[in-house]
RNA sequence: GGCCCCGUCGUCUAGUGGCCUAGGACGCGGCCCUUUCAAGGCUGAGAUCGCGGGUUCGAAUCCCGCCGGGGCUACCA
């Protein structure tokens, strides 16, 4: 079982083991007891340790309990694989709390249970861990298991406060966030691999094959590192415009439901330099299943329409073709492209953005896109 | 408060005594390309290397102090 809350027995066997050897025992003091303790330290400017009360001279008339660790006190020392030796005074450390009086662990007691239990070799995680270390070393110890062969405290990501990201206060913790807009695996893998740690060379762009070879400990980051979206926005960009078309449709089928799977694969080129999620996709393609207001264009700007509509009457429904017949119109007109493209455009999505404006018409069925310019000449 | 970690452009970073008038990337500005928007190409601005003292012929790089930020210090994880 991996769930802490199914392996509850497993943590109440060491603790039992831990008071029977007389390596931990009952604390009976109420919240509001420790709290007093507290407040007394700090008025009288001491760092806080608890006061052993329990330890001394129990209280025979309570049943709550917690179990407490008793802190023996010492040196511990460890060898962290970014930041080298590191060493703390455990007598600094008061008796911390094992079991809760709910009969759950704290996470200080599960976390070295289940690394000596799942034999863990190596303890890699966040910067907020480094100051627990010595807390789960003197467990392991006490409990006689042999300590990981490796630690390493990763620096913090940091939000753009320069806080820990926290679930709570920064919405960019949570991960399904990145996969509902659209971010690619490969682009979060790559863009987080980044964050704290760089290969030495001048590579941005990494596959996590290319990672795990070129990844090192040494060149980890000792400083917390903040968190940036246009960073993640670029890389993600990237991994897309490297994407192969088919995939890139594949990968979008969630985000254009309501396109079937010939049309999106036939969008992919327009689409590709033009995204940075793939949620983006919905709003350039939207024309395809919404039709648009219909605009106000001035009487030169139908009149660049209307010649287009002629051209376009007879043309083969594909991106070169249309591009051919409209260039025909635009240098007949002796004007700027744009002069006609843009009130197509207009008519055709609603917008000022598209694709280029023959993928734009080339996506929509002809009858649909040949009635939306006729519309607007009437 | 105590303990621990950290401090180079706005951000991510290169840098381990001279190659640094501090390099790259993202972002930002300009130009080019151009059919709008992107993408792409070129180009520019942007860091007195947190501050102050040392050591040294020479320090972003070594030492000390200070300041600043973060983490831990819970019957949270």
């Amino acid at each position: 079982p991996y769930r802490q809350s199914e392996r509850v027995d497993l943590y109440r066997q060491h603790a039992a083991k831990l008071l029977a050897e007389g390596k931990a025992y009952k604390c009976f003091c109420t919240p509001e007891e420790l709290e007093a303790e507290r407040r007394q330290a700090q008025a009288e400017k001491r760092p806080y340790k608890y006061s052993r009360r329990c330890l001394i001279d129990p209280p025979k008339d309570r049943i709550e309990f917690t179990v407490r660790f008793k802190v023996p006190g010492g040196e511990i020392k460890f060898t962290d694989m970014i930041r080298g030796e590191m060493t703390f005074d455990a007598d600094l450390i008061g008796d911390f709390i094992l079991m809760k009086s709910d009969g759950f662990p704290t996470y200080q007691f599960a976390s070295p249970v289940d690394d000596a239990v799942m034999k863990i070799t190596h303890v890699i995680r966040g910067e907020e861990h480094l100051s627990n270390t010595p807390y789960q070393l003197m467990i392991v110890d006490a409990l006689g298991y042999e300590r990981p062969s490796a630690y390493a405290h990763m620096p913090l990501i940091l939000a753009k406060d320069g806080t820990k990201l926290s679930k709570r206060k920064h919405p960019e913790a949570n991960l399904v966030l990145y996969r509902e807009q659209g971010y690619l695996p490969e682009a979060m893998i790559n863009y987080l691999a980044l964050l704290g740690w760089n290969p030495g060379t001048v590579q941005e762009i990494f596959t996590f094959d290319e990672l795990v070879r070129v990844f090192s400990f040494e060149r980890v980051q000792h400083a917390g590192a903040r968190f940036d979206w246009e960073k993640l926005n670029w890389i993600n960009g990237e991994w897309i415009r490297a994407m192969d078309d088919a995939e890139l449709a594949r990968r979008l089928r969630p985000f254009l439901k309501q396109l079937d799977e010939a049309t999106i694969m036939r969008a992919v080129p327009a689409l590709k330099t033009r995204m940075v999620k793939l949620s983006d996709a919905a709003s350039l393609l939207e024309y395809l299943w919404t039709d648009p207001p219909s605009p106000t264009l001035d009487a030169e700007a139908i009149e660049r329409v209307r010649a287009a509509a002629a051209a376009l009457r007879d043309v083969a429904w594909e991106p070169p073709a249309i591009h051919e017949a409209l260039m025909r119109v635009v240098e007949a007109s002796g004007l700027g492209p744009n002069k006609t493209f843009m009130p197509i455009r207009l008519t055709v999505t609603g917008k000022k953005i598209s694709p280029p404006i023959d993928y734009t018409l080339a996506l929509l069925p002809k009858e649909v896109a040949m009635q939306r310019i006729s519309s607007v000449l009437a």
